[in-house]
DNA sequence: CGGAATGGGACCAAACTTAGATCATGCGCT
DNA sequence: AGCGCATGATCTAAGTTTGGTCCCATTCCG
């Protein structure tokens, strides 16, 4: 595997850099420090080099890539990281947090989070009056474990959105209507490029997050209990929530 | 395309790395770990190099294959679980849960009559609401068209079926709303492939068709009147009777 | 000179990996 | 049914990797 770009590009050798010999021709551009390499490095990130996710070699391994100290490799992480294209965890290493526009629909450009919701407000609450009437005993344990996974690790915005994203779509499973899964799984695509992406960290505050696990609870012993008119309430009022939400930091 | 590329690093072991003395060029497996092995396995599958239902190698052959410890193969076996692209069972195996992506056209297949209904029921009541709350008077001259059109020359079903398809895509983009009208595009797509075709011959009788067009007037002068319960109640009793229709057709 | 950036190192705590042992379950065979 | 075996699930203990932090010497540049 890893056929496929991963190879390639040094990342020293950018322009004209260091004429040696005379060193006239000095001029130059920012050398090979924290600078440079923080502008090569965003943009490999944002030609897409590297994959939503992806893993960057660890810190130490990128000093020796580019011949250059920790400190110095820090400086450009911590830059990028300040420019939310990264983020590092203890442990574990540094990874990319950006999607490239490449994959990303021209449509989810164009739809602003408000009428996002506007389209979920108008999908979701006949899907859960069909996952209601028509969602297996497995399917209602993976909610259960989902719903248990949501509750427990989702302590900022970007683990949230995830696990709601989830959620969400596992009652589109358990709708058992493979065309209605099939669009609640474009919505979601949509949902993960749009414009709700730069400021959802603004919107779900912890406190908003425990108010939508509760909500979360809630629309899931509904639906264990085979309570249709109840899901779709909760559901119907969930969005309205969260629309009103949106609105009010729009205004803001 | 020589353009700035990802650096490469190889983990301790392994291949030496190869540093050239201009520059530096790094080499080698991009940091194995669970999430590397876990993103090799993800490509394997959606590239469909396992079929749906596939057993994989146990996790002590995988263990042994990719030169990591089964705690690491697990890992990365659960994060898959987690998305889905898998399922194991003690005592059998894991098993590829991926079917080949479905476009549009396989959707349709898959999709009966009814569930299509079920879906149109989802989506068309809060669609219409916004049609009548944003429709311009633009949109509302090109209802009034579409309408004219459908009631003079709808003799038989596949005419009608036309108009009818080109007179709901026009509430949807009265809607207003990019991402409400691009899914009812893809709705549309389904429903122009679906078993409906093969069947609606028999259902679109010439009475059905003067039926269905009176409460196409109907929900125009809703709209054009800025009825907006009005106008969600008659698009709903609409696909409601459309269902019974097909119920009753499925009996016979 | 003096400040800023860089290099190099040490140490820490968190997260991950490894290597095992043990258990529980399911499958195939007699 | 009973048995043996392969497989996934769980746990423990230790080792390794990784980003976070601090310190100090060196280099660059005004």
């Amino acid at each position: 595997m890893a056929s496929i770009g991963k190879v390639e590009m040094k990342p020293a050798s950018g322009s004209a850099e260091t004429i040696r010999a005379d060193g006239l021709r000095i001029i130059s551009d920012p050398v090979r420090g924290s600078a440079w390499i923080c502008a090569q490095l965003r943009q490999a990130i944002l030609e897409g080099a590297y994959a939503h996710g992806e893993k960057l070699p660890a810190e130490r391994q990128l000093a020796q890539a580019y011949g250059a100290s920790r400190t110095t490799i820090r400086a450009a992480l911590g830059q990028l990281e300040q420019e939310r294209l990264l983020t590092r965890r203890v442990g574990s290493g540094t990874f990319v947090n950006f999607r490239a526009p490449s994959d990303a629909e021209d449509i989810a450009e164009q739809t602003s989070p408000i009428e996002l919701i506007e389209v979920r407000l108008a999908v979701e609450p006949h899907m859960v009056r069909l996952a209601v009437l028509n969602a297996t005993a497995r399917d209602i344990d993976r909610l259960a474990e989902a719903l248990a996974r949501m509750q427990t690790g989702s302590r900022d915005a970007e683990a949230f959105t995830e696990f709601d994203e989830q959620f969400h779509q596992l009652i589109a499973e358990a709708s058992r209507n493979p065309l209605m899964l099939w669009l609640y799984r474009q919505i979601n695509q949509v949902r993960g490029h749009s414009q709700w992406n730069q400021m959802k960290d603004k919107v779900l505050t912890g406190q908003r997050i425990a108010e939508y696990n509760e909500q979360h609870r809630a629309l899931f012993d509904a639906i264990r209990s085979r309570d249709v008119e109840g899901a779709v309430a909760i559901v119907t009022n969930h969005l309205y929530y969260a629309r009103r939400q949106l609105l009010g930091a729009d205004a803001a």
